[in-house]
DNA sequence: ACCTCCGGGACCTCCCGTTGGT
DNA sequence: ACCAACGGGAGGTCCCGGAGGT
């Protein structure tokens, strides 16, 4: 409880290394390594490197704050707005060096791990989800036309965004983000 | 000319494993198995594996066939859709088991591949660069307004293009594909 | 402490692997073949060939035994000769197949590998500088001329030796210590 | 003739290469490259690696100049001393970056390479030898002592000057040299 | 005579996961 | 629960030498 557990250091450590470098190219010694811990410990706490890596998307999903789609206090469409800036912080104090670690998983292990690719769906699913649950509020409040199709609006901007930050880590620039802010959002709106 | 030369091989075989399994899960060995070469053949072809996923991702770009964007006997948009179509088409061939391995490339190896890097980089920008070269023939004809930034559509087009075929390979399905078409061209056409 | 550990397998057979074939001509796995451990084993305990390779030269120097060159219970001089016959002893059970594993080493490794360069430096520095100080014991003592550069004919017998040991080595035959215990002691006692 | 023939190139690129890096550190190829050559030629002029290298080792001793030796147009001692101030010559050129040929042969390849062996042996024998003849000389000449066992001392002389070499190159310095230059010819003069 | 292409074996290194002792 | 040591199976790379066409 109060010290920081084993297995907290490892996820945090692992998640980090995960989304740096990829699954593949990390060794669970890296890990370790970045944790302080030895590298006999690791396999106490996760049966392998797979779920270890699952424990980390996991931790991700929850850091990605998709709550906050849902905080009424704000319009819906500020509230898709503010979300994708708050993300769009986060790497900025990347440096524009990791994209997206569910776009990354999915990337690199979809055909290989069946599990982590149930969790990218799922965490696809999820997503896009609460952004069509957004949207919806935004038609409730005319902020957007009543006739949009929202579940696919949200699918088509989230992917958008997952592509953005591909690119974005290919050229180590904002620019892909900045596109993505301006055209994203004339879209919905029309 | 002939013969199908052991590099030939190579580069086909190469191409296919890491757009399956990515870089990093793909042994050199697979490909020259893959390849019906011997192992020790790889290098004296390529100087490291890098190179050799250089050459195959230069031939993966060939087989993108950008050229038909600027194949003048058809309306620019209808180009533009025909690409795009033309690709979805592999898709369908792979079974949405593989995204575009530029993007792949791109997620995996931007950290720890400089050259790799560029080459991405540059193929988006070339990529990018023909598609706004169509939208800017569309305003020539009209088909689109004048007004549009076409470098930045094109950009958010391919970007979303990419995201999506991410969905698509972890859901194994056509929907993202289906998504991209219905609203991206709806986009475009305000 | 009381099974010979892993580690200490692979440094005595391979202190043996290295001074017989040399440092190239040695494969990791000769020496754990040797070891009677498995391969994946070594790197458990040494992060690189060169890395066990230093940890054999220093174990190599302890065999040397140059601690007796201090030995107060004897005349610095027949010390001396004590040591060189110690030496030449264990030559002759190695059937004057191996020299210096020092020479060895700085002969093969001096330009590629700067902290074996370094160590061979250090074992030289170290054992000509007892030599240097059993000599200055034989002047004290009258043995020599107290006149002499001792430093400098510390080294030049160390040395002789050593080029002797590479005649040696190369003619299969005791000839070149013969030739170094007549002539260099002869030397130094003018 | 006009032209340097290929095998001319290999000999004297693999003169230099195996002088500094060593037989086994050398590839044919880096060779080869050296040369200016295509691989695939070098087998085309040397049945081996191994043969090509006596053919190096070879070359090596010509350009030793041992001939000097025998120059009755200096005095013998002179002669001596000219024949090793011209070698240090060439150490000083070379940076103190590389020892003797013969002994660096010796040393790594005396056990795998019996032919090099025998070169290496035939080597010492014939340089000792004209080293001897010069003693005989000086004798003949009173310079030195006629009581001497020349033979000895010319072997002596040689084998105290190679390892003078190799702790010069392991240091990387002039010392070792000047080491035998006041010590060595000091011995002989009595 | 030349040289491109080829081949297969070995080399150093790494890595995931286990085992056994604490 | 922890963790040092271990294990064996690749992983990428290199390298000597040969085959076959020019």
């Amino acid at each position: 409880m109060g010290k920081p557990s084993v297995r907290e250091k490892v996820i945090s450590a692992g998640l980090e290394i995960f989304h740096i470098y990829g699954f593949n190219a990390s060794a669970v010694q890296d890990i370790t390594t970045a944790a302080g811990i030895p590298k006999g410990s690791f396999f106490n706490h996760f049966k392998s490197k797979e779920l270890m890596a699952l424990a980390a998307l996991s931790r991700y999903q929850e850091q990605t704050h998709t709550e906050m789609l849902l905080d009424k206090k704000q319009a819906p469409l500020q509230r898709l707005r503010c979300h994708f800036e708050f993300l769009a912080g986060r790497h900025d104090q990347w440096e524009y060096e990791r994209s997206c670690m569910i776009a990354d998983f999915g990337t690199e292990l979809s055909r290989s791990h069946p599990r982590i690719r149930a969790a990218v769906r799922d965490g696809y699913i999820i997503w896009s989800g609460l952004i069509a649950q957004v949207l919806r509020e935004a038609q409730a409040t005319r902020e957007i036309n009543s006739k949009l199709d929202v579940d696919q609006i949200a699918r088509f901007l989230l992917n958008s965004w997952q592509g953005s930050l591909i690119r974005m880590k290919a050229e180590k620039s904002r620019t892909p983000l900045n596109d993505f802010f301006t055209l994203a959002f004339e879209f919905i709106l029309n």
